[in-house]
DNA sequence: GCCCCTAGGATTTTT
DNA sequence: TCCTAGGGGC
């Protein structure tokens, strides 16, 4: 997270007002140590523990630091043991920040804080808790997206829909952002669930929901989402619960959505009397009234909020409340006691909320003081990380939004380097002088670190490892895929879900032919035939058909051996540590084996990670503990200690600060993303701008910007012109240079460095050099090439960008940035399609058909198992599920 | 059942 | 341009 209070750079003084005079310094010494070295606000935020607070901290204003010296203050004041603080982070990566950071000011004082986490570990947490009073059980699985799109493809199928153009992936999305918004199946506004599917969206995920259970599994937003149900439904669970945590402490509340704003309000509530539904003791629901300076009609969803469903049991605030700076929310009607707010503290930055897209709700940050009346909002606006001219830059640029609270940072910091803006002819100019860059920062001693590349998409990065595989510059990539999400981590894993919850069809379905064992689509569609018709797990359906004849003796070999497997190895867990079971199954499933037989290049690399997997196991218990992590709070870990450059996306880039911040791609339709700006307009425009505002407030000093005239985009290359961001910038605090990258167009002869250096007014961008060029270029028809005719001013030439090839190879990425290969699914869907009709139950001498053996009577019935006597293929023990009467 | 090849699609951002 | 799913051939 990030690091407040660090001190200041370029030899200055430190400027914390605690140091200042002999009256600071003497209640300094006389208060604990934790609270010495806060600026005043900073102080404010951590003492006033009492009622709901609203810290509204600027990039760089200590943030972290008020938060947990905020834990710290409650705990050494005795207000609350270390399990009585729910603290909720948005990240894992903040929630270990805090984590550490807490251990340090506090010694092995405390033992933990069981109830810091993210939301969505939390939320889990509970939920296992009362797994049952949702219909799952505590052993119950969490979906990734993979998962969740495998099933919803079976769905689409199984209602014949053609997910060609309906894709998974789309109702997925629709799903997801359903249940951000905290609305279960019955809850979704007709019209919306209409949209998918030729009405069918709400239906189908009402049979996700219910497939879910069946499965005994969770998706991410269900960790909410039922968690809210559960409440609901559950008024002394929720009791329980709002009597435990005597303070909430909430980090990023800007990033919240609706459903985790839903959640903290059910938890921030007083406990209500036992046996009274919530929903009488308050009546309210919030209004729709509009934040001032907020542009109306920015936020279409904001309206999903004031519907009495999903608010009317948690309404904190009953409508038309007061507006109350000083006191205490009175008694409302309805309320049968007093009903004082809750501890609770959100601290957040609405100029970083960056995860609209995502569901999150700036609403929820701007309204806060309207949600919990008489909060007290402390504003950070001092800053302690940038230099002056990075910190005016960032200001200026991001004063451009309109909907925000409004806070103007300050620094008292040195104005340092000016915030430079250059230009290339095309991205791997870019490139180029941005690795020319950073070498010479390193030769002046930086280390690389303090340096850090930050794009808007990862289609980016691939420039940029290329450039540096070429150079020998060491570089990390933070964020892309996570351990867990490789394919033979996640077959592992499979392996360990299918014996930890035998009702996990996706886990069973995923490794019931991997390694390859003959049972292909034909094998695993019959089980689902099977497993659908009697509502049994698929692991369960295999059991039985391995009784009979229905398949083809090798397959039921092979199947037969699988089950006997599991069976083993679920018994095996009583007496086997996990991480030896794990090693037993990777053994005896063959699954090793695969790999080491296979000779592809990433192989030895994955039996790396397999090794690794069952390593990171033993952090945990046992199985179970280790599952219910793994998909929630398993990061990919840095690990690495070398000095290297960090290339990341402006996303992924929050919450870390670097000396040196490189900002490539500024460009209209890349930076502000097209894609952005056409689905969410304004709103998306603005939160393109805080994206922005979070990436020059990442650099303590130095913050680098760069547009290129001409980058490839799915391989084609085209003309963009610079980033309206750009222009937004504050011209005394920029300067505009060359680029460095020397080969492309700026070289010698034509537009020099020097012209350009003293330019007085930035004025627009679009009078730099790159982009006269390129208009210029655009006149010409884009045929002249580079114009001026220079060659290679001294520089791996490469080809003219409209010739479209690469002068370096592009084989070697990343170290562990291998795409992933997954082994080649199954098609599920349509398994699942082919099942109809029921079956009716049978009796002796009943005539049936079977598919596949033809006409017979039935002679034997055992349960579900039938034998029948086949006219042609004689006597056969099938499943009833394959046969019809007749 | 498995493998190879091809055509079409996609490109934000992530708990 | 690259990747993936899906179809067709063995």
């Amino acid at each position: 997270m990030t690091e407040p209070n660090k001190l200041p750079h370029h030899g200055v003084p430190d400027h914390q007002p605690a140091a200042g005079g002999i009256a600071a310094r003497a209640r300094a010494a006389a208060t604990p140590q934790y609270l010495s070295g806060l600026n005043p606000e900073q102080r404010e935020a951590v003492e006033t523990l009492d009622g709901p607070v609203l810290v509204l901290a600027g990039a760089g204003t200590g943030k972290t630091r008020v938060l947990t010296c905020r834990i710290a203050h409650i705990l050494s004041q005795g207000r609350a043991r270390p399990g009585e603080i729910l603290s909720v982070t948005f990240t894992n990566k903040a929630a270990r920040e805090m984590k550490l950071r807490l251990g340090q000011m506090l010694g092995q004082a405390v033992e933990g804080m069981p109830w810091l986490g993210t939301f969505h570990s939390i939320g889990g947490r509970i939920l296992r808790t009362h797994a049952e009073l949702v219909q799952l059980k505590s052993n119950f699985t969490v979906l990734d997206v993979d998962d969740q799109i495998r099933l919803l493809k079976q769905l689409l199928a199984a209602d014949n829909i053609d997910d060609k153009r309906w894709p998974a992936r789309m109702l997925a999305g629709l799903i997801d952002g359903w249940k951000n918004r905290g609305l279960t199946p019955s809850q979704v506004p007709p019209g919306e669930a209409a949209v998918f599917g030729n009405g069918r969206g709400g239906k189908l995920y009402a049979a996700y929901q219910e497939r879910l259970k069946i499965l005994n599994a969770a998706d991410f937003g269900d960790l909410l989402l039922e968690n809210i149900r559960l409440f609901r439904e559950h008024p002394d669970v929720l009791r329980q619960y709002q009597h435990r945590f005597k303070f909430i402490l909430v980090d990023e509340y800007q990033d919240t959505n609706v459903a985790q704003y839903l959640w903290l309000r059910l938890l921030a509530q007083a406990p209500s009397k036992p046996g009274v539904p919530l929903s009488s003791v308050i009546p309210g629901r919030i209004d729709s009234t509009v934040i001032p300076g907020r542009a109306e009609g920015t936020n279409p969803e904001s309206g999903a909020r004031d519907g009495d469903q999903t608010d009317r049991d948690s309404g904190f605030a009953p409508a038309g409340a007061p507006r109350n700076d000083e006191v205490n929310i009175l008694p409302q009607p309805g309320m049968t006691a007093p009903n004082p707010p809750k501890n609770i503290c959100c601290v957040g930055d609405d100029d970083q909320s960056i995860y609209g897209w995502r569901g999150a709700e700036v609403d929820n940050i701007l309204r806060f003081e309207h949600d919990f009346p008489g909060a007290k909002v402390i504003r950070l606006e001092r800053n302690y990380r940038s230099t002056g001219h990075i910190l005016a830059a960032a200001s200026h640029l991001i004063a451009h939004n309109e909907g925000r609270l409004g806070k103007t940072l300050r620094t008292e910091d040195v104005d340092g380097e000016k915030v430079t803006v250059t230009g290339s002819w095309d991205s791997e100019e870019e490139a180029r002088a941005i690795g020319e860059e950073i070498e010479e920062l390193q030769r002046a001693g930086n280390k690389l670190n303090d340096i850090a590349i930050l794009v808007r998409a990862s289609f980016q990065m691939r420039e940029f490892e290329d450039r540096f595989v070429t150079l020998g510059l060491p570089y990390r990539v933070i964020g892309g895929p996570r351990f867990y999400e490789r394919a033979e981590v996640r077959d592992a894993l499979a392996y360990l879900r299918t014996i930890n919850s035998p009702a996990d069809d996706l886990a069973f379905e995923r490794i019931v032919n991997v390694p390859k064992r003959g049972l292909g689509d034909a094998t695993v569609q019959m089980l689902h035939d099977h497993a659908r018709k009697r509502r049994i797990p698929l692991f369960e359906a295999a059991r039985a058909v391995v009784e009979t004849d229905e398949l083809k003796p090798k397959a039921r070999g092979s199947l037969r051996d699988l089950i006997a497997s599991f069976d083993r190895w679920r018994a095996q867990r009583e007496v086997t540590s996990h991480t030896e079971l794990a090693e037993i199954v990777l053994d005896e499933s063959g699954y090793t084996e695969m790999w080491q037989k296979d000779r592809s290049a990433d192989a030895a690399g994955r039996l790396e990670n397999l090794k690794e997997l069952v390593r990171s196991m033993e952090e945990f218990e046992n199985l179970q503990g280790f599952l219910e992590h793994i998909s929630l709070v398993m990061d990919r870990d840095g690990g690495a200690e070398d000095d290297a450059v960090s290339l990341m996306t402006l996303h992924s880039a929050k919450g870390l600060e670097f000396d040196n911040v490189f900002l490539p791609g500024w460009e209209e339709g890349l930076f502000p993303s097209q894609r952005t700006l056409d689905e969410q307009g304004r709103a998306g425009l603005e939160e393109e701008r805080r994206l922005a505002h979070v990436g020059i407030t990442r650099a303590r000093r130095r913050a680098k910007l760069y547009f290129a005239t001409n980058r490839r985009i799915h391989g084609t290359w085209s003309t963009t012109i610079p980033s309206r961001f750009l222009d937004e910038l504050p011209a005394p605090n920029v300067e505009i240079t060359e680029s460095k990258g020397g080969s492309g167009w700026g070289g010698s002869g034509g537009y020099g460095p020097s012209r350009f250096d003293n330019v007085e007014s930035f004025g627009s961008s679009y009078s730099t050099p790159g982009w006269q060029r390129a208009q210029a270029q655009r006149a010409r028809g884009q045929n002249g090439g580079r114009g001026g005719g220079q060659a290679g001013g001294g520089f791996n030439e490469s080809q003219s960008p409209f010739s479209g090839s690469r002068s370096d190879t592009s084989n070697s990425r990343g170290e562990g940035f291998s795409r992933n290969k997954r082994a080649p699914l199954t098609i599920e869907g349509e398994l699942i399609a082919k099942s109809t009709g029921t079956t009716s139950e049978f009796s002796l001498d009943d005539r049936v058909f079977h598919q596949k053996f033809g006409y017979g009577n039935v002679v034997k019935i055992d349960g579900n198992k039938l034998t029948i006597a086949f006219e042609k293929a004689g006597e056969k023990k099938v499943v009833d599920s394959f046969v019809e009467r007749v």
